[in-house]
Parts: C-alpha cells; structure tokens; sequence
DNA sequence: CCAAAAAATATTGGATACAATATTTATTAT
DNA sequence: ATAATAAATATTGTATCCAATATTTTTTGG
C-alpha cells in the first residue's frame, strides 16, 4: 500500500505519535480495536520501530494499551472518565486562574482577547479545539506551575476526546462556550478576579454537563 | 480452555523503564546529566532499541528530556515543583480519602493495617517506598477512581525523587510517618472520616514541610 | 462429527547494521 | 598563534532481519 499521510519535522516516532493521538481523540480508531503495528508503518511509510516507539509513548500517555505479543488497543470511553476528568479540571483550573490573575499582565489579556476572536470566527470544529486549547495555556501561564499545567494538559487533551464527540451533533455549544470564556475575560479584565473564578468554575461545569448529555444520548443511539 | 487471568510479564523496555525510573529516583543520574542510550543497553546486557523505548516511555512520564540527535537529561529538581507536588496532592488525596470511605470494607482496612506494620518493620529505606506507595494504593482503591488515581500515582512517583533525599539524612521521619498513618487508620476504623481526612491532609502538609526543609539543606550542602 | 493436538500463519519484541546528525579533533589560511 | 573550515568520531534515529509468542487453521483420534 502507499503512504496516505506524510512526516515532516521532528523525530519520526514523535511524528507517529502525533497523528495517532489525532486519529484516537478523532475517532478514527473504534474503542476496543487492535492497532496493527505493520499497518501503521505501511500507512505512514516508515519502518515498525518509530510506530512502536509512538505506542510506547501513547501507552505513557494513557491514550493506548498495549498487550504483549498481542497489540495495542484504544481503551474505552466511559461516563466515569468524564466524571474524573472534570471533577479534576474544577479542582485544578481555579486554582491555576486565581495564581496567574496574580501575576497576569495586560499582554496575555491582549493574547487571550486574540484567541477568542479566532475562536469567534473559526468555523473548523478541529481548529476550535487548538484554539480552546490555546487559550487555557496562555490564560494560566502567568501562574507559573509548569508541572501543573503539565497534569492540566492530560486532562484536557483526554476531555478532548468526548468534546469531538459532541462536536459532531452540535455547533452551537461552541458558540456559546466562546461566549462564556469572552465572559470571563471581561470580569478579568474589570479586575472582578473573584468573579471570574467563579465564572470559570460554572464553565467548567456546564461543560461537563454537554459532554454527559451528548456522551450518554451517544450511547442510547447505538445499542 | 480459555486463560481466565493473563499472566503479567513485562517487556524488556518496560523493565528498562523500571529499572531507570528507579535510577532517576535514586538520583544515581546527576541532574542535567546525559543519558547514553549505549551505556545503558550494554549495563543491562540489551541492545539499544528496548532502552531507547525505555526512554521514550520516560519522556512521556515527565523523568527526562530527549533532544534530537543529544541525548537525554535528567530534569533538575526545583523547589517550586515540590510546591506544585503536594499542592496537587493536598487537592486530591483528601478528595480520594473521602470517595474511598463511602465504599471501604474491612478488608481494605485489614489490607492497609498490614502494610502499615510491614512498614514499620522495615528498615530497607527502597522497600519502605514501595510500602508507602502501596498503602496510598489500597486505601484509596475503593473510591474507585482509576484516572485520578494515576495522575495521583505520576505525583507520588515525582515526590519520591524528593523524598529519598531527605532518606538519606534520616530514617525517623519514616517512622513519624507510620505514625500518621496508624492514626489515619485508627480514625477510620472508629468511624472518625472527617477526622482522617483532616489527618491525612495534615500528614500531607507536614510531609512537604520535611521535603523542603530536606531540599534547601541539601542544596546549602551542595554549594 | 467433534474436541484436542499439531502445524501454519500472523504479529509483536529485539538485535544488528546502517543512515542522519551532532560533537570533537585536526587542518589550513591569515 | 588563532579563527575558520574540514575531517574524524560519537551518538542518536531508522530499517531490515530474525526470534518469541499469540492466533488461526489443519490434522488426527475417538
């Protein structure tokens, strides 16, 4: 077979890496299903070496289970990831906001009124997810705790795979998940800190509440 | 017939992994010191594929740091992570203490009762680790949270690079611990669960107070 | 025909060999 | 002698090949 998608920078294995993590939080592979190894490299014209490497890596990640001699497989999504995920976020984003409102600068006010413009006027459900993502680094960074964020990050990127389930039957929920981040920034922006963390609190919230809704409504329709 | 339980084995590169992690930990690798992929596969009598996935698996775990084509270095340790370690742990064990003791059974109980005794007959400061992390492990089980618990698990294995530090200068810190943890337990079993998980974040507070206390003299020691 | 054993096949794991890149040493021009 | 350049060396990254193990298919005994 011929290579359907190319390497460019980095490592191959990190390369690899990538775009399966993609592909995973995409839904390119079905929960359960065996990743082959060999098809993988075929796919992507490289050798098995980066592909297993990329595995090892993803397994690190939580985003892969490998079994000896077996395979790798996607783990499953379940409600009680989502409950963890975002009883974790709740617990860890306030906090992470109320240090960087510490230190915040009007710079990365400036950044954050940037992405969420981008954010306003993307239309790519893939590229809305960059620029959410985007946004919580650079909102959080005055904070200072890169192990931290390095924890946040894990939670977001697994979030990730339930929201681009969700972004699938709806649009409107970005709109309005830009609107309330456009929300938080202005109290920010009004030196209302206490406000925005709590704001940023009820986001996250009824964030949850959409990927539960949608996640479950999923299921039903498939058995 | 079928294989009702699989048997865990490990591959090479997930025992390398260990065996580095517990290196790394051990700070046998000077902070900002290059690794050498070669060296280490002829130490452990492989060849350098299963260390270099090793290294990978490590990367992704936040213990090194590869750089194309270098090598890779052992991150240096910091006050403020050990900051962010136990203000992250100071989150989430209380929460997890709490979730766990809505389920626990006596057999938990029993299970974390052995561990302690096992503990405070140990005088092998590595298996003490182990015991350590064994007990959080079970006590924390039946709140039936795995994700958290591996986010958990990443902190505890960081601050243990912290903790063998302060190992090496005094062994009745170890036992000050057991202490907490017998009174942790003691209060569960009176069925004192608020009480505990006040206990327990005390214990935590204090076990950072030890961390730092250890770090800075260490560092006053070094230079 | 069916279940167990054996062979065949598929797939992963690892070692060796080579290519790509960085680092160090040697060389040359001024 | 020194700075710039080129060669040599060291080290990482990847491909190919083979070994170990799992899975599937075939064979065989009842």
């Amino acid at each position: 077979m011929k290579p359907t998608q190319r390497i460019e920078r980095h490592t191959t294995a990190v390369e690899v890496a990538r775009i399966l993590r993609q592909r995973i939080l995409g839904g390119h592979y079905k929960e359960g299903e065996f990743l082959r190894q060999e098809a993988i490299a075929q796919e992507l014209g490289v050798s098995r070496i980066p592909v297993r490497e990329a595995l090892a890596i993803l397994e690190a990640e939580g985003f892969a289970q490998r079994e000896q001699y077996r395979g790798t497989v996607i783990p499953q999504l379940s409600l009680k990831e989502i409950e963890e995920i975002y009883k974790l976020r709740s617990m860890i984003e306030p906090y992470l906001l109320e240090q960087a409102l510490l230190n915040i600068t009007q710079e990365t006010i400036d950044k954050v009124q940037e992405l969420i413009e981008s954010s306003k006027n993307c239309s790519d459900l893939n590229g809305w997810g960059e620029l959410n993502f985007a946004l919580h680094k650079t909102l959080y960074k005055p904070a200072n705790m890169p192990l931290t964020m390095q924890i946040l990050d894990q939670l977001l990127v697994r979030a990730d795979r339930y929201l681009r389930m969700q972004r699938y039957l709806s649009t409107e929920i970005l709109k309005e998940s830009d609107g309330e981040h456009q929300h938080i920034l202005d109290l920010i922006k009004d030196g209302r800190h206490k406000d925005a963390v709590d704001a940023l609190r009820k986001h996250i919230a009824w964030n949850e509440d959409d990927v539960r809704q949608t996640y479950e409504s999923a299921l039903e329709g498939r058995y």
